[in-house]
Formats: structure tokens, C-alpha cells, sequence
DNA sequence: AGCCACTTCTAATACGTATTAACCGCCTCG
DNA sequence: CGAGGCGGTTAATACGTATTAGAAGTGGCT
């Protein structure tokens, strides 16, 4: 009795098996097109030797080749563990995950655990390219690295906007101009004339397309914008009651729009707010989020807002991706996807303010 | 200014740039130890070459040669898509996600879409092979491909116990049998002497251990199986007020093991038994749950439980993974790791109960 | 001078696949 | 009877890397 062999089966072991050559095995397994010129029962029988081997292609070889692994890179910027983060990213990998299932590709998680500086990159070795394509996302991205994938031409889907310097990138992005602008319009309906805009730390795309947005609500409603309403707001627990009430009783401020961070700080920071230090939204003040608290925190409020369709945008991506794999065209596509008006309980119409500049 | 390369930078490339070998390249990068071999200013060179030209690897080709993809499959045998199974599984994968990172792997997700039947050998090819190794996990198994796949030699661990005919198979499990006989014996601590023991439907391994470890239980405490309180609970919206009050009245049970269902439906039921059927836990009746609740669905009560350490079974079974695709000992190791008990609030002492045989 | 030892580098090869040009046998048609 | 065509198969090659045997050069020792 052998020992039970170590190596996987080739196309080689199958072709002796089957009695013909490396490249009649290929031609049938690849299935492609080029397989009905291989008559039927030769084909019968390098299946049944594939069979009997347990014969699975070698990826490597395949990506070496040049081939289709039909597999799907998903590579986050961000580190995967924190409790706090995985709540945001969960809606992108379910999307892209059956997505990616429903058009026959696996997906290759690379879990960029690594030591900071350059990671996809590790050791010199670029670690997406075993797979066919590859969404990325995150917030704190590497542009650098992003700049050199898109300069390898190694096809990358994005899933945000994300701008680089001298290089296309193709990306599925929510449309927060538009929503944060809807936002403001809601407000104004309701009266609202002085609106506090509190942005995320960092300048990213987001932050910038909300802070557009703002300024595109106000002056379709025909509202100067006062530049000392659009603020940074660096921690969410500096959102306390004595902060609000400055901005309300010394600013004339009747609402505030604030871009929640993607752990759960700001909202825990607004039950705090509203339950121990008895600001009541909207009586005291209206307040709206500029995006989706994390989904499954239990949610002590209805809070308005507005939501991205992440779920979907990760499908979106997924099938940008596989669409840039079979049409290399030139441009790179990038998409913007609407966002979803959630009504919720925490705006309502501006008090009657005495203020005066 | 020339157009931006497509192709990405070879060895083979360096080696022009520098005017030396591919051989000598590949030397000075691979940095092993046959680098030492060569000459100082060579070494200078090929590496100044290599940064001008932004080198990076080429994974495929160093796997290839390897004979090491260092990817690690992960396969569910569950459909992963729906909300509830998915936050039963969310944990195994973080603790995988997070241990093959941590040993330079990366993770191959296999989305087990497909229709049903064997969804391991595609066309008679296994898909897993993609991967050096795999980790598997779920319900609803398919032993006859498990089987296969221990007897083509292809190295998988699986988290939770599952024998085989005719195949020893590795596996990272819960020691369902203690922990529940722990728990049995906690409850006759406080008085109690006859327990209802609700089985899930189906007989598998854990359901099984969950039983025996009942009986161990009650032997322990030197008290008689009364085999009509083992019962099989087919759905856990049977668990109403009056299915409770049925077993506490007509049959003198003072508490009660369920074991819980993957998805939420079982502390659903319970909450909605407790709260609009008026059974109080534990005044009517103490219950404690033989294993977890979903982990995130928000819970209106701490269940008395034990809990798996699901993230370190996975980490475990990742790391039996690993050693054995790198010593291909003989025997297939087999682990067990012990749950640790949640006391909670929903079991107290035995209340007197008139009851008579 | 001849031989060996040592350092430094290279030629050659293997890894497993996809692809293409070429080949072979056979039939058809002119 | 030869030219041409066609269906079916294969030889050859490329992909980029790691590794090994050995070549070329240098110097020391007898």
C-alpha cells in the first residue's frame, strides 16, 4: 500500500491516465469555447480521469497564466477587528459577498491585519493579484498604494468616492451632495434658517461631498451661508448639552446636521445627551445624521437621517468589477447612487428664535 | 515623457537595468540566506535597481514555484444569506478572518449559493482545492463529501464535532457534554429534580452531546432519567404559556434546558412568552438556553446559558490548520474546549411544586 | 606551474496552466 | 490522383519566480 500521495493531480496525471496530451486536458476543463473542437469521447474521458484524480486547477499557475481564477479581491483599509467597525462594513461584505456568489466567483479576503505603512504591498509582494479584480473600501485609505494598482492597470472597484492624483479610479459612491442638500430643503421647509454643520474630522470625500451638499441646500433655498456654522467635530462626545445649547442660545441655531462616525460613539453620545442632560430633540433643537448610525446597535431613537443603500452599492461594485474584467474599455466608470431620506422623529419645526447677528 | 508602463516590473527586468542575472535578482530579494553570497556592491544595485522600477512581486509565480497559495478556504455548508444564520456565523469568521491573518494567510470564501445536492465537487472538480487547506462549518453537513474530501488527503478542520464513517476527521468542538452536565448540576444545586430537556430537531453530534451531558448530569446528582422530559422541540414558537404551563403543572417540571435554535426565533419566543403570556422566569419557571442566543440581536434579558467561545474555536481550528499542512502527521487531531457558564437571571431555586408520580 | 579552495555569479530547469501554430489522417472535390 | 479542407489532437511556448549545479574568476599553497 503507498503511502497516500502529497501532491494535488495536474493536468498532467490526468492526461496519462486519459492517454492524451497536457493541452487536450486543458481544453476540455477550461470548458470554454475551444472544448467543442475536442471530440465527445475523448472529452468523456478526461473528465472521468479529472474525476477520479480529484483534479483541481492550480490558481497560482492559472493567475500566472493569465487566466480567470473567478475570484473576487475585498481588501478594507481598515482594520477588521474593532468591534465597532465590522458593524459598518457588514452590509458591504453581505452585498459583496452574494453578489459575487450569484455571478460564480468565490471571494479572496485579504485581511490586511499587517503593521501599517504599505500593506497590500507587504514584503514587496502585491497580494491582490491572485485574484481577477478586487473592491477595496475603507476611509483611511492609501492613495499611494490605490495610485499604483490603478497604474498596474489591475482592475479595482472602489466603493466610495475616492479622487487620485493623476489616475482614474472606478468607483460606486453614495450621493451625498444630493441627500445632505434634500436635507437641508426638509429643514428649510420647516423653518429652519440657521443650520449647524458638524463635520467629521479629516478632509475625505465624504466629508467634502456633505459640506457640498450643505452649501447647494442653503442656496437652493436662497440662504447665505454663514461660514461660522460649518464646523469639525472632533470626537462625538464632545456633542454635550452645554455645546448644543451655546450653539442654540448664543448662534441662533434651530438645527444641527451632524456626519456620524462609523463606530457607534455618536449616537451613544446623543442618548447621553438627550437623557442625562435634558436636551430634547426636536423640542430644544433638530438634529439629523448625514448617513447611517451603525446598523445594529440597539437604537434607542428613530433618528432622521439619511441612508445608503450599502448593500447595494456592493453589488453595484461587484458587478462594475466583473464588467471591467470581461470589457477592459478605456474610461473608468465611476457611479453615484442615491440615498434613502429616512423621516425619523428628530427634526420638527424651528422654534421661535430671538437672535440677531 | 513616456506613457505609464502596463506591464508590471520582472526580475527580469532588474536584472537587465543593473546588468546582472534573474538568478542573482532573485537572490538579493528573496533576502534569504543564500543572500549573503552575494557581493556588497551587486547586492547595492540590484536593490537600487528594483526601487526605480517599483518592483513588487508577482504572487502567482512565487505560489507556483512554492507550492503554496496561502490562501485558507472557508466553507459553510449553511446558506449564508439570511440575516438570522449569518449572525450565528459572523463570529467563527472574524476569529478565522483574524488568525489566518495573523499567520500570513489570507481567506478564500466559498459561497456556497448553489442549488443543493454536492455543492463541493462542481463538475467533479472540488472547488476547496483552490485553497492549501479549509475550514468548514455548519448545520446541515454533507458527510459523504466530507468524507471524500478526508480521504483525497485534502487537509480540513471543522469547527464543531462531526464523525465519520470510515474517516477520521479533525475538528475544534464545543464540550457540549460538560457544560450542559455543569448546568444540570447548577440547577440541582438550587433545588431542582425534574428538568425538561428540549432537544432541537435532527440528531446531530451537538444535539447529541447536549443530551448525554444532561444524563451525566442528573447521574451525577444521583437522580433517575425520566426519559418523557426529554423532548424534541420542532420549532421554538411552540414554546408558548401554555406548553410551559402544561409541563410545570401536569408534570412537576421546575426547569427547563432548551437548546437554542442558530437564528433568533428562540429568544423571540421567549420574550413574547414572557411578556404577553405572563410566564415569569424564573418565579414559574427557571430555563436556561444550552448554548447562545444570536449574539447581537438585542437582548431584553440575560439569559442564564453557556457560552461557546466561538472566536477561539476558530482561531484553534485555524491554527490545527496550519500545522497540519505543515507536518502531515498521521493521526487526524481532534480538540475540545470548554464553555464557559453566564449566569444571567433566568433560573433561581425550585419552587415548591405538588407533584406526585 | 599546477592544484585546490573559495567567492561570486549565471545557465538551466521546474512549477502548472492557457494558447497557438502546426500536424495528421481522412474525406471531398475537381 | 493531387489539392484543399476539416475535425481532432498535440508540441511548443510563455507566464515570473526559486533553486541548484556549475562556470568563471581570484588567490594561496606546495
Amino acid at each position: 500500500m503507498a503511502p497516500p500521495r502529497q501532491r494535488r493531480a495536474t493536468q498532467l496525471d490526468i492526461a496519462r491516465r486519459a492517454g492524451v496530451s497536457q493541452a487536450t486536458v486543458s481544453l476540455v476543463l477550461s470548458g470554454g469555447p475551444a472544448s467543442t473542437q475536442i471530440a465527445e469521447p475523448t472529452r468523456q474521458a478526461v473528465l472521468a480521469a479529472a474525476g477520479e484524480l480529484g483534479y483541481s486547477a492550480n490558481i497560482a499557475a492559472k493567475s500566472l497564466k493569465g487566466g480567470r481564477t473567478y475570484l473576487l479581491g475585498l481588501y478594507t483599509f481598515e482594520p477588521v477587528f474593532p468591534t465597532d467597525q465590522r458593524d459598518f462594513y457588514y452590509p458591504f461584505l453581505m452585498g459583496v459577498e452574494e453578489e459575487a456568489a450569484r455571478q460564480g466567483y468565490d471571494l479572496l479576503l485579504f485581511t490586511s491585519i499587517g503593521s501599517g505603512e504599505r500593506e497590500i504591498y507587504t514584503g514587496g509582494v502585491n497580494r491582490l493579484k491572485l485574484a481577477d479584480g478586487c473592491v477595496l473600501l475603507g476611509r483611511n485609505v492609501r492613495r499611494e498604494e490605490l495610485a499604483e494598482l490603478v497604474r498596474e492597470d489591475f482592475p479595482i472597484v472602489f466603493i466610495g468616492r475616492r479622487e487620485l492624483d493623476g489616475a482614474e479610479l472606478s468607483y460606486v459612491a453614495a450621493d451625498y451632495v444630493n441627500a445632505t442638500s434634500d436635507l437641508v430643503g426638509e429643514l428649510v421647509r420647516r423653518g429652519h434658517r440657521r443650520i449647524l454643520h458638524l463635520r467629521a474630522t479629516g478632509d475625505s470625500e465624504p466629508t467634502r461631498d456633505r459640506e457640498s451638499g450643505y452649501r447647494r441646500g442653503l442656496a437652493a433655498a436662497g440662504i447665505a451661508v454663514d461660514e461660522s456654522l460649518i464646523r469639525t467635530l472632533a470626537d462625538p462626545a464632545d456633542l454635550t448639552p452645554a455645546f448644543i445649547r451655546h450653539w442654540t442660545d448664543t448662534a441662533g441655531v434651530t438645527a444641527i446636521l451632524v456626519e456620524p462616525s462609523e463606530d457607534n460613539r455618536l449616537t451613544t453620545a446623543l442618548d447621553v445627551t438627550s437623557a442625562d442632560g435634558g436636551v430634547r430633540f426636536p423640542a430644544d433643537c433638530s438634529i439629523a445624521l448625514l448617513g447611517d448610525p451603525p446598523s445594529w446597535t440597539p437604537e434607542l431613537r428613530n433618528w432622521t437621517r439619511y441612508s445608503l443603500p450599502r448593500a447595494e452599492m456592493a453589488r453595484t461594485a461587484v458587478q462594475l468589477l466583473i464588467s471591467l474584467l470581461d470589457g477592459p474599455d478605456g474610461a473608468a466608470p465611476q457611479l453615484t447612487v442615491p440615498c434613502s431620506f429616512v423621516p425619523g422623529d428628530s427634526i420638527g419645526p424651528a422654534p421661535e428664535r430671538t437672535w440677531s447677528r
